[in-house]
DNA sequence: CTGCACTATGAATCGCTAA
DNA sequence: GTTAGCGATTCATAGTGCA
């Protein structure tokens, strides 16, 4: 029950470019993020066109590279869009970039499965129904609590915990829009394995009038699995401030950063509205 | 029931690269292949030093362009492997060579879920879980015959959904037939759906001592949706011949390359022990 | 037909040791 | 230092058979 003891979220108005100009070296311990995607966005964030999208990211990550501690992740969520039947390729382009101009390590790509993707039918293409999520760290050794995030089993490996009732399993079933099973105390012991990278989240609706749907489960995973309570978590991109509200509830400081003063707005009042974490959960977790 | 007369399988042993040179412009009309990957299978293929892979594959390409067809496709089964705790870019520059040196339309990508992924636990990944199967066409307009591929909540599956509790619909379910699966909660109410761009298949099991499991349900897929009775479908690395395999299921010509006469013996044994197509089952599709 | 028990197996990765 | 090779280790799921 050791409560750590939580600042006011640092949330800041403008280009990341500039503001992270004035954040120490290595102070941040996780940056979880989702910047604006191609050209699709105008409205919203001035529409970066798909070939000049690697060059207008990588002097930002330059910043995210100087800030992140040195057992930091980054995680970087994104998706290509699909413009005259074909995918574009600047995702591609930015991950080898980001290796091999920047010096970043490629851990992992985890892939985001969005179970309730938007209905659609199109001549020449299904339903797009995941996305990329790249690991990115600046050394070999981070932080990666796995313990911290293991999920409930499928049901035919749950046939080792055939002493439990069915009832049981319903009690411990996950909150609405989380696919990520939440691991309170009393789950620990009944049938917790660890994931694999594909991660089956429903993308949420009715996110606030932000323009991009990402789930509260998906920065949540990220910030158990890497990084630790009153450690600091950047998104530099921080939209409707999702990131911000997994912060809260688990018990991390909180650096958000949006080029738009009504988002801001919207991460503070969002934190506001999320009860804080109690208790220390992470000791649970073991 | 108008059956296709079926040829038997061209089985030919050799170097695609070498072996493509006889075959003709555009009388191919779907290539599905899952090529060696990086440097991992030394015994089997004389393993391709990731360093050296794009290299080693856009000739070898420029073959796949000239003999596909104007609308036929190009399917392509690949995963880079992690090495020193890092993912390697091989397969991100393959792409882009592809489309850029090489002009293919990148249409799309669909993620290959391995449910019954590769054990192993590591301190700093999860067990990979996911395969690329990247869509190449030479044009835009290609055979898309998505009616074929719908998928059928199987009965049970609606049962399960009624039993159980809220669990499991974080589930996917088999499909009769083909064994693509579904997501329950998706499939409730309605009796046939179209995928999305997320397959869902188990690797397969006894693949006859080759060393690449390929699971009949993904060249089944691709080779329902983008080519028709009586089409010839070509894969140039064809290993233990489960594209074939396909390919007599469904009515359609093989053509089938492989660098090892173990290979080629072995598919046209699975030829052989495969039953052919007895109807027209497209009609039934739809 | 359901439910349960048991078993087989999957394109792997890390880290150490030797050259 | 640096690389290459090899061994130890890892676990969720599907599938099958039987009560």
């Amino acid at each position: 029950m050791s409560s750590v003891v939580l600042e006011e979220p640092d949330i800041r108005t403008g280009d990341c470019i500039d503001v992270l100009k004035k954040v120490p070296d290595g102070s941040v311990n996780l940056i979880v993020t989702s910047p604006p995607y191609g050209a699709q966005r105008k409205d919203t964030y001035g529409g970066i066109p798909p070939d000049q999208y690697v060059d207008w990211f990588l002097p930002r990550a330059v910043e995210f590279k100087r800030t992140l501690a040195a057992d930091g992740s980054f995680i970087l969520n994104i998706k290509e869009h699909a413009d005259s039947g074909q995918r574009h390729l600047y995702v591609h382009k930015l991950v080898i970039a980001l290796v091999e101009q920047q010096g970043w390590r490629l851990v992992d790509e985890f892939i985001w499965h969005k179970k309730n993707s938007s209905p659609g039918k199109w001549p020449n293409r299904f339903r797009d129904a995941w996305e990329h999520v790249f690991h990115f760290t600046k050394n070999p050794g981070f932080k990666f609590r796995q313990d911290q995030v293991k999920i409930q089993a499928a049901a035919s490996t749950l046939n080792r915990a055939k002493h439990l009732g069915v009832r049981d399993f319903e009690m411990t079933a996950p909150e609405t829009g989380s696919g990520l099973k939440r691991c309170v105390a009393n789950c620990v012991g009944r049938e917790l394995v660890y994931p694999s990278n594909v991660l089956h989240l429903s993308a949420e609706t009715g996110n606030q009038g932000h323009s991009a749907a990402y789930p509260v489960a998906l920065p949540e995973f990220f910030v158990k699995l890497m990084s630790a309570p009153g450690d600091l978590v950047m998104d530099p991109f921080a939209g409707s401030g999702t990131t911000g509200v997994v912060c809260r509830m688990h018990g991390r400081r909180f650096l958000g950063i949006d080029i738009h003063k009504e988002n801001c707005d919207l991460c503070r009042k969002r934190w506001e509205q999320t009860p804080p974490s109690e208790n220390d959960e992470e000791a649970a977790g073991q």
